[in-house]
DNA sequence: CATGAATGAGCGTTCATTCAT
DNA sequence: AATGAATGAACGCTCATTCAT
């Protein structure tokens, strides 16, 4: 899976070749077909495995017990300063991503709600703390991981950009429109 | 063009075939490059012309006189609404949009930057009118298609959820981050 | 059939394309089915009109009235020398030459056999006039057509080397062996 | 490769496909790939072995102790032969030769290289010995292969020509040219 | 007589997938 | 469990040829 990921970092989606992989993997290409049931269950696996570490890494790196702004705050800036420490891994699952969808996403497109729950779950938390304001959960995770995705393939394409300035600029706006306001 | 986008929307970019396309427009296959340098021409220039079309049609209906929020709030509600009434189109962009910058999508980057740098107009007067806060357009303008894109993929996805609502909220988040603070 | 030529010359005979001949000779397409069958017998009537070209020009500047082997170490020089003059009419000779036979290649096989009919008629007047020993005429004739394909292919690849000094040995070689022997 | 000989020999060189040589072999065409890299690699790599095939043939049945002239005389003979033994062979490496050169055709100038070392050599020996008169070595190997060439080709028309009455007719020639003259 | 848009058969090539070992 | 030779379907693309204008 891992060297699904290079592949796909390096030369796209479709023209990463199961030869390639093997290659890179240094096992027979046929034994792809014995844990996976083809090109695409490995790479939905592939993005599936990726997503949940990142995931995991940024969620180790929050200190959940503070208030949920800074939570936020803290999150947007993690995951920004990804397109730097794992410029691969962020390309290619933008691409299985973008890729998977028409036949057989599902798999993936499960994982997403996976996320918009536990965003969600922070969110009410938010309004509970009286932190933030009393806006459906569910349309602000969906708003707030946009702004990530955007912010993480502008950081791609814009290297001469800083991801902490950038991070804080989509803070500043996030946080004031999900305040409590009076 | 418009075979193009059908094929792309419904078998995702690099399963559509040149093929299935010349028989969805009904002409023999050859004639593609007659007009076209190859399949990727092809698809740029569908890309293209149907981005053009989309934002001919916002732009049409939006009366640009009135003060920026107001405007946002109702692009917002235009494009939720596209999701409705061109759901091929958006999907296709979508897709060939993430399958071409590599190689030669320059005419569809510089699409792009063209969307932003009208977005960072837009945001720039509503700062001057007092309107808007003072923050980094070309962040803000980032942002804001990044909500966008998010809010149309998960419509897409989710046909049961009303658009304006979905519109509505996310306008009252951007706007509510953007407006000009004490 | 100049321009068939030309492209002949610059890019082989079946990567020839008729768009690029017609191109050259500044006409439509279509066109070269008016005067012509089809591709080969363009190629071929292109390949009969210039050998036949330049079988003039030899035969002009040679003094049909001298002694036979004063005539053969003539023209093996005039032959060598075309390969300076007119680089690109041999290059294309040859591989149409060399493309056309598996089919319909007849009409450019007559033309070989009238230029074997015209040696054969040299060689017999050289063997009456007493300078040429008594050899079967075709043979002598097909083997000193050989000696100058060879050579003129050989000057063709070796540009560095003095076409009238390798004629010379060229036909001190063939005399040496035509000759009438003791 | 013996298909992909076969196929030249009798559709020539750019209108053999690997379509019809697979199926001549087979074998599917996608296994092509595996072996060689590509249609001219495949060209190249039988026109080699087929070339060395040939003049192994010619060389294990030649007496090289023998003084020069007679195996002239015999290798003229042999080559005539092959005509009738092996058509095929000699008509697609002809094809070959004449259509590989361009791109890539290194692999095959080299072997005729080598080609005319061998015999170069043979000249020389020949000049040493004394039965030979004293001619630049490299002439003498062009146009002693040249008539050999323009011998095969006009056999292989005329099949109703004795190939060795032929080729002894052009070993006189030959000899006579090339033997030493007071 | 001349044009060139349109056709369609066929090409070389790729690669996921199978399966005998 | 693991291999990799072999398959075959499909691809993007080319170009001689046709034919309405």
């Amino acid at each position: 899976m891992a060297a699904a990921i290079g592949e796909v970092a390096q030369h796209g989606y479709e023209s990463a070749t199961l030869t390639r992989i093997a290659a890179r993997a240094d096992v027979a290409k046929g034994l792809v077909w014995r844990y996976f049931s083809g090109k695409d269950e490995l790479m939905a696996a592939a993005a599936r495995s990726t997503l949940e570490a990142m995931r995991q890494r940024i969620a180790d790196a929050l200190d959940l017990t503070r208030p949920v702004p800074e939570i936020i705050r803290a999150a947007l800036r993690l995951a920004a300063l990804q397109v730097r420490t794992h410029p691969e891994e962020l390309r290619a699952l933008n691409r299985i991503w973008h890729n998977l969808r028409p036949e057989d996403g599902v798999g993936i497109t499960g994982f997403y709600e996976e996320t918009y729950a536990q965003q969600e779950a922070l969110f009410r938390r938010g309004r509970d703390e009286g932190s933030l304001g009393d806006l459906d959960p569910r349309v602000v995770a969906v708003t707030y991981q946009g702004t990530i995705d955007a912010m993480v393939a502008y950081l791609e394409d814009h290297p001469e950009t800083d991801p902490v300035v950038h991070a804080d600029v989509v803070a500043e706006i996030l946080l004031g429109g999900l305040r409590r306001r009076a």
